[in-house]
This record gives C-alpha cells, sequence and structure tokens, in this order.
DNA sequence: TTTGCTCCGTACGCTATCGAACATAAGAAT
DNA sequence: ATTCTTATGTTCGATAGCGTACGGAGCAAA
C-alpha cells in the first residue's frame, strides 16, 4: 500500500506553534485504532480526546437503538472531542472506529492544562468545531434530497480522502449502516458506479 | 393573547450572576423580530448576536439554492451567535425570523468583551453551544427516519415551546419549506392529525 | 360586482427506497 | 470434501413523498 503523501501526523497539531506543539506531544499516548471500536458514546462522558493519524473515525447518530446513521467522518485532518474548548466532557454523538489505523489520544484533563498554555490551541479546536457544525448542518440536507447513489459516491469520496491510502474495503453491510439504508441498496447503488466506471 | 408564563425575558441571560448580568445588559439593544427578517446568512460575518425574548428563529440549511429545510429552532431558551464562544464570527447556518416577537440583540464585539468579563457567561453559551450540537446530530436522523406527520407534529410543539404563546398561525407554504416537503404533504399531514384531534 | 390573491384540499402518475426473501460465490473451518 | 460463514447479487410487492395540476374558499382592492 503505497503512500499518498508523506506527511502521516495530524493537520491540526501540526498547526501548532513548535514550543507548545512539543508540550502538548508530551501528553500524548499513540494507541492503534481497531474498525469497530467504540471511541465515545452520546451523553456519557469520553475519557480522552483522538487525534487521528491514519484510519477514520465515523460519527453515529442513533435515533431510539433502531435507525442509525452516519453524520461525520474524521480522519488526520480533525479530532474527536472537540467538546473540550467549550468546557464539556460529555460526548455529543456517538463515535466509532471506522478505517484502520492510528491516532494521538490525550487525557480530557491534560487536553485542558493545553489549552490554558497560550490560546492557539484554543484557537485551532474552535475554528475546528466551527466546521463541525457547519458539515454537521448540512448533513440532513444531503440525506434529505440527495439519492442513494450520490450519497453512496460522496461517502466513498470522503474516506478516500480522510484514509489516504490507495484502496480500502468497505463492506456494503457497513455502508448500509453508515448510510442509513438498505444493505440491497448499496448493492444496486454501487452496481451502478462501477457500470460507469467511477469505482472499481 | 394570554401569556402562559409570567417570565419573559431570555434563560441564558436569566442564569448570569447578577453583576454580570447588569454589566451585560448595558450592551444590549432591544429589537423587533418580524417574520422572514433574515439574521445572518451562512459564512457571512453576523454582527450582532441575538437572545429572543418572545418569537422564534429558525435555522435553516440550503442546498445548492434549491433544497432548503430547517434544523433548529430559537426561542427564549436559547440564543442566535453562539459561535463567539469559538472566536468565530461567522455564521455556520442561515436563520431568519419565524415567529414574531422581540429579542436583545449585542454586537459581536461587546459580546467578546463580556466573555472575558468573569468565566460564567463562557460556561452557560459554551454549554448551549453542545446542546446545539447535540440537536444538529439528531436532526438529520429525524428527517431520515420518521414520517413527515411526525415530524410535522414535532414542529408544531418545538414552536408551541419556544413561542409560549396559546396560539399561532403557519401557513403550510412555510411550514412545507421548514420541513423540506411539498405543500400539499403538508396539508394532507395536518389533516391527518386533525382527523386525531391531536390539532386544531 | 368583478377581479385578483393567498391559502387550502385533492388527485394522478412517478421515483426512491423499504422490508423481506432467496440464490450464489468465495473463503474458512472441520 | 463438506460444512459454515460472510459478502454479494437479485427479485417482489409495498410505501412515502414528489411534481404537477386543478378547483374552491376567503378576502381585499377596484
Amino acid at each position: 500500500m503505497a503512500e499518498r503523501r508523506a506527511a502521516r501526523a495530524n493537520t491540526l497539531i501540526d498547526a501548532l506553534p513548535q514550543p507548545q506543539r512539543d508540550r502538548l506531544l508530551r501528553g500524548f499516548e499513540p494507541v492503534e485504532m481497531r474498525p469497530g471500536e467504540i471511541l465515545c458514546e452520546v451523553d456519557k462522558p469520553f475519557g480522552h480526546a483522538y487525534f487521528p493519524r491514519r484510519g477514520s473515525i465515523s460519527l453515529v447518530a442513533k435515533q431510539g437503538g433502531h435507525n442509525a446513521m452516519a453524520v461525520g467522518l474524521i480522519g488526520c485532518e480533525g479530532m474527536l472531542g472537540e467538546s473540550v474548548v467549550l468546557g464539556i466532557d460529555l460526548a455529543p454523538i456517538h463515535a466509532l472506529v471506522q478505517g484502520p489505523g492510528d491516532a494521538w489520544r490525550i487525557p480530557v484533563s491534560r487536553l485542558r492544562e493545553a489549552l490554558d498554555d497560550g490560546a492557539t490551541l484554543g484557537t485551532i479546536l474552535g475554528q475546528y468545531l466551527h466546521v463541525r457544525i457547519r458539515e454537521l448542518s448540512l448533513a440532513g440536507t444531503c440525506t434529505r434530497f440527495h439519492p442513494l447513489e450520490r450519497r453512496l459516491a460522496r461517502w466513498l469520496l470522503v474516506t478516500d480522502d480522510r484514509l489516504q491510502a490507495d484502496h480500502f474495503h468497505l463492506t456494503h453491510e457497513r455502508l448500509a449502516d453508515l448510510l442509513g439504508v438498505r444493505r440491497s441498496g448499496v448493492t444496486v447503488a454501487a452496481g451502478a458506479l462501477q457500470a460507469r466506471h467511477l469505482i472499481g
């Protein structure tokens, strides 16, 4: 599996000024992310924040047990646990590992300390939370107005972008869960995309 | 139009400790809210934050001009412009007046000053932003999985809750815009609710 | 009184998607 | 080699909501 770009670190961390970044790195613990692993559950305190370096984390909204769908995907461009900038340590949504990889993680308490260590980190996380909010706002509209084939294409593109890998494997079943549709619906939509030689 | 509860102020403001609230009130300007008035547009700087006292503000997500739907409703329990706590002064979403009423508004710059005047305001706005995020996350799922009749019922209940009025008037047309469906679809759904004597 | 406008009710055919089932196909386990 | 499992392809009838169109009711201006 060839690498598409050299950088394997996390974009948010890279944006920090050197001394602050070094201090923050001391609080980090590298962890592996395995697909399906649950990183936080809604309304429960999340003990750690995660900064993916490879792989991806999907944000899943659940509705009364049954119905669920993904409303966001986090890769090395983002983080899980932005809520700390709000002084909140409860997860607003479920999060689980989607694509395998690894991440830095840091206890919420230490991240909170780091937020007092100069304003830059707070600014960055604030901006990141802002784009999350924008994305969340649009997610609903997208689901409402676009047919499955387009939503599937979008999800595949986003996944590809986040994973930074030349290829990746996802079962129709899992895609169906993420998109909130039937498994066989994904089969059909994927077939249509293949017929147009848009995916392999 | 009888009042349902005595309190006509804004819940967030009421939650502030006395001295801080008084200082903040000096920055407020009372304004009237007329239905349809646009309070902010996505990616444009919003000059003021709004704290409704009566009436409501709907948050509208747009998709390429055509398709649009509401993803949130703000009444006297909330505010418009929470993004300031993130150090952001760009609106993440469109907002327009839904139900007529009045609000306090404050220039973003003064609200930002107020955030430095003790930590309480920041904490409150942070918590409020957190619930907004939770609501946004669920909005998509709700639209995806629930039939129109239920979504309509929900919207009417939320509107009633926010407006604090004994009655209110909404055309089917506007409800259709808010729910992202056809006008005639609303007519049918509303008829079904009336047939079950759930609305008048 | 006529005209015009806004709002509501209703209908028809169409599309996307559902829920459920069945049939392969490929690999892993025994 | 046979069985089990997992992933995929395909079908069928059902349903929600669409786009569009037409008719009527209330109300106001001319």
